[in-house]
DNA sequence: ACCTGAACACCGTTCAAGT
DNA sequence: ACCTGAACACCGTTCAAGT
């Protein structure tokens, strides 16, 4: 192999080195909306975060939806999958859906931003995966493992956009629970009685201990009712 | 009672009489929302579509947000309530749902609306109060019905988000589901072995009878852990 | 290769003015 | 009471120009 190194001296002029990458300014991008919501994250104010003019983002980034899937990649990325130490599947399930909730509960204006995307950069999907492979090592079918997928991460991103809808509500008292609104209204006991009786109810729950328990109650439907007989060699 | 009538005779000068009215405009907007998705819904084109000027519907409306509310009110109007004629709870708590999910199917492009929504208007509340009414009368504890209503509720409309979050996405292919741009790609095998073994189940699924399949998971899994035992007198 | 500044086609909303 | 038109403070993105 010939040597092709020092072909420029040391005093090559000052080749511009980029003052920015891809990574900076997903990060610099999340930590707008952390800050101050999904309408914070804007171009110009997004390159002046960064100490720069907003059009030279356009240099790293072909438009603004490119910078959202970046966060989506970094997002699920911060998400702690549990160890597979041989434990029960039901608890594997369990604690892999609460670290999910756990990191968007981290960046609750980002909420909203994983709910509607539909394709996530292929670096999101370690998650999946490994909800799908606690399932097919369970014993779960493959129509069955993506049915169980399904259930819970459609509950879990259901339940988080419930959880924390109250942010992105312009009426909204710092509480948790967007139906913690219902019960500062009246509500009309004769034509609303079971709402009117359980609003309370409904507000008095701490989500900490409702999420884990609700999805119990989810995988023990799972358990009766996708998987197959105990014992039986997993059908591929 | 002093008959008020005819004072004032019938050649009164041409009091402007309103061209427009609150749900004339919601619906106006609503058609917006389902030809062209949420970005088409713009207080210019708005009042074009009503050939008005834009301005002249803070007449009727204090701000776009207000027009939103209105549109959640008339949505949650349109779910076709399934008669109450002493079935089963299950029975009933799996045709609501899937008529919330129907009425949405609808309007596929405001999913995202009354996802992201905390507080809903109070018309908007007859779905909640049947569904809270149809767990209390099957014996489910306050905080029981609560529970089972929030599962079902946050599972509904994740799984709607994911099936119409497709039609969000800029590089969209037109079929359903959003796992279908999965497959199209090349997934990896090595790092990523269930997902691609997956892939293509997730594709074949039909959503439609996926949907109260696993409804069904869910609501068997509510029978076995949140009811009390049958028999049992509904606890107050 | 990297960054800038003016410009374009949009937003939601305010405000003074018309009838 | 209802509607208009100009204006303000924003958007994302393009494009020609600078170094």
């Amino acid at each position: 192999m010939v040597q092709q190194r020092a072909v420029e001296p040391d005093d090559t002029p000052p080749r511009a080195r980029p003052r920015l990458s891809r990574p900076a300014i997903a990060e610099a991008a999340l930590k707008l909306i952390d800050d101050g919501g999904m309408p914070a994250l804007t171009m110009r104010r997004l390159g002046q975060a960064l100490g720069v003019e907003a059009m030279s983002l356009y240099e790293y980034v072909a438009n603004k939806d490119e910078i959202l899937e970046d966060i989506l990649g970094s997002l699920f990325n911060e998400v702690e999958l549990p160890d597979q130490n041989d434990r029960p599947w039901e608890e594997l399930a369990c604690e892999l859906f609460c670290a999910f909730r756990c990191m968007l509960l981290a960046h609750p204006h980002a909420v909203t931003l994983v709910a509607s995307r539909a394709v996530q950069p292929l670096e999101a999907l370690a998650p999946i995966e490994m909800s799908l492979g606690i399932f097919r090592r369970a014993g779960f079918g493959r129509q069955g493992a993506v049915d169980a997928h399904r259930v819970l991460q459609s509950f879990t991103i259901g339940y988080l956009l419930a959880e924390t809808s109250v942010l992105n509500d312009p009426t909204a008292v710092p509480n948790s629970w967007g139906t913690a609104a219902y019960a500062l209204r009246e509500l009309p006991a004769d034509t609303l009685p079971h709402l009117s009786e359980l609003a309370q109810v409904a507000i008095d729950r701490v989500a900490d201990e409702q999420f884990p328990a609700l999805l119990m109650v989810i995988i023990s439907g799972l358990r009766t009712e996708l998987r197959p007989e105990p014992g039986t060699a997993s059908p591929t």
